[in-house]
DNA sequence: CACATGATCGCCT
DNA sequence: GGCGATCATGTGG
């Protein structure tokens, strides 16, 4: 008998129920293939979305941060450390790296870039659908345990009609607040890289050291 | 093989 | 602000 190491069947929060009939329109594979600030910048406001049983779950991103590959201390990636664990982030653009981290949480992170590159945006925070407790995905750990989202998804692609997906919603643009990256005092010069995105109107984000905004 | 540690979180003082 | 939980992973011998 094979026993799967994490399972993938883990249900979502029931409070992030989405109404099905709304207009979700997914985000096309060249959002992801340019640089990776800018990708984590736009992300913010996009709903990160989840199938179980048939049903759709999700979550509308309000913090991300940007992790720059090679050159970055505070990336997996950096000097180009190529471990399979670390492997989805080589992938194109769209894909997904989740990682276990303090042996009990994980992290979700989104791949950028073209092929080859290793670069990627974790998604650190999140508001659920009218309704969920304002601070159930209060944090990169919190944001993957309401989804359901465990290792197991590694390496999935976003954009492969799976059961994990982003989608892209009209409405207005969220104000962007800019910051260092959170946890990374191991990194050096990189921990004080201003790669840190967040809604400044959100209360879900998960700290908020204010650093600067920008216009939208 | 041995061992140090982490892109966190919640509880404690 | 501090600390411990808990274990896969990376590194070094």
């Amino acid at each position: 008998m094979s026993r799967a190491k994490y399972r993938t069947d883990i249900p979502p929060d029931h409070r992030l129920l989405l109404d099905s009939g709304q207009a979700w329109k997914e985000l096309p594979r060249s959002f992801f293939l340019r640089e990776t600030d800018g990708v984590a910048r736009d992300l913010i406001g996009v709903w990160f979305a989840r199938r179980h049983q048939g049903n759709w779950y999700g979550a509308r991103i309000v913090e991300a941060e940007a992790y720059l590959g090679t050159t970055d201390a505070a990336a997996h990636t950096w000097r180009g450390r190529r471990t399979p664990r670390v492997e989805p982030m080589y992938k194109e653009g769209g894909h997904l790296y989740v990682f276990l981290i303090y042996g009990m949480y994980h992290c979700a992170n989104v791949v950028t870039q073209p092929e080859g590159i290793g670069q990627a945006v974790l998604l650190r925070a999140a508001e659920g659908p009218q309704g969920a407790p304002p601070k159930l995905l209060s944090g990169p750990g919190k944001l993957c345990a309401a989804l359901g989202v465990t290792v197991a998804f590694s390496g999935v692609d976003l954009l492969a009609g799976g059961d994990l997906r982003l989608f892209h919603r009209a409405g207005p643009s969220p104000s962007i607040g800019i910051s260092a990256r959170i946890g990374v005092h191991y990194a050096g010069a990189a921990k004080d890289w201003p790669l840190r995105f967040y809604d400044l109107n959100s209360p879900a984000v998960s700290k908020a050291p204010q650093d600067r905004a920008t216009g939208s």
